[in-house]
DNA sequence: TCCTAGATTGGAATTATTCTTGATATTGGA
DNA sequence: TCCAATATCAAGAATAATTCCAATCTAGGA
C-alpha cells in the first residue's frame, strides 16, 4: 500500500516521519486536524486538543503545529492579516473563502495544468511554493 | 485619453477619485508608491514620506494607506505573516517572492485565461478577489 | 539506571496594527 | 465671509497573535 501523505486516514498517525519524535502532544494536535478536515486557528486547535490533554499550553500547540508544518505533515495558511490557520491537506491546492459564511473550501488544480500556462512568470523563476486564495460568495443556486 | 487606474504615471495624482479628500499626507503617500513601483511596508512608506512631510506620524501613514486601499488606488498584499506591503499596481496580478534576494516581482495573468480553466472552483462560486503568491528562486541564467 | 538532547510549560516579550482622544483642518451653506 | 458639521491628523495607549525564555520534564540510548 502506498502511503502518500495526503492519503492518511483520520486515524493513521505519522509514526514513520523521519526525524520527528511523536510525542503525545504532537500526536493529538495532528489527530484533531485529521479528524475534522477543516482550517482551524492555533487557538481552535488548542481548544480541541485540551479535551484529551487538558494541561497542554498554547505555546506547545504553536510548537507542535510549527514542527508538523516543517515536516510537511500539515500546511499553514494565511488569509489577509488574520490568525494563521492550519490545513491537513498537504496536496498542492488553494483556498476559497466564502465571505458570507466564513467557510473555507479547498480548491484543487485541474489535472495537468501548469503554472506557466496561465501566469507570466519572471524568466528563470523556479517555483517552490504556491499560495492561491480566492474570496467571494457562493451563489445560492 | 483613457485614465484607467493602472495607467497613472508616477506624477499623476488621483485628484479625481470620488469621495476621497486628497490631503497632502494622502497625496504624498500615494506619490512615493507611484514613484518607486515596488512593495514597501507601512514603515518603509513612512520613512519615504517623512522626507517631504517630516512630521507625519506612522498612524497617519496607516490611515492613508487604508484609505487608498479602500478607494482602489493601491493594493495591500500579505506574504505569510510578514508586515503588510502596499502595491501601486491595481491591475489584477500575483506576486513572485524571490527567496534569495527578497525581491518581489509582479506576475501578470496571460491574456485570456480564466480562473475556472485551471482551478476546480466550488460550484456557484463568484470570485471577488484573487491572491496568488509564489515563492522560489530565480535561476542564474 | 543515568545522561543528554529535545520537548513542554507558563509567562514575559515582541511586533504590527488599531484604537482613542483631543487638536486641527476643510467643506458647504447661510 | 463666517459657522457649524465633518473629516483628518497626531501621539501614545491598547490589542492580539505569535515568539522567546528559563525552568523543568521525558524518552531513549549507553
Amino acid at each position: 500500500m502506498n502511503h502518500r501523505l495526503h492519503d492518511r486516514s483520520a486515524n493513521s498517525l505519522p509514526e514513520a516521519c523521519p526525524g520527528l519524535r511523536m510525542t503525545p502532544q504532537r500526536q493529538e494536535v495532528y489527530r484533531v486536524l485529521m479528524n475534522r478536515r477543516d482550517h482551524p486557528t492555533a487557538n481552535e486547535v488548542h481548544s480541541r486538543v485540551k479535551k484529551r490533554l487538558p494541561n497542554i499550553s498554547l505555546a506547545t500547540v504553536y510548537n507542535c503545529l510549527e514542527t508538523l508544518v516543517d515536516h510537511g505533515l500539515i500546511r499553514q495558511v494565511n488569509f489577509e492579516r488574520e490568525s494563521s490557520r492550519y490545513c491537513p491537506n498537504v496536496k498542492e491546492h488553494g483556498h476559497f473563502h466564502d465571505a458570507a459564511s466564513g467557510a473555507i473550501h479547498d480548491v484543487e488544480f485541474k489535472p495537468g495544468v501548469n503554472l506557466a500556462d496561465f501566469l507570466d512568470l519572471p524568466p528563470g523563476a523556479v517555483i517552490e511554493d504556491i499560495e492561491i486564495t480566492l474570496r467571494g460568495k457562493l451563489a445560492a443556486s
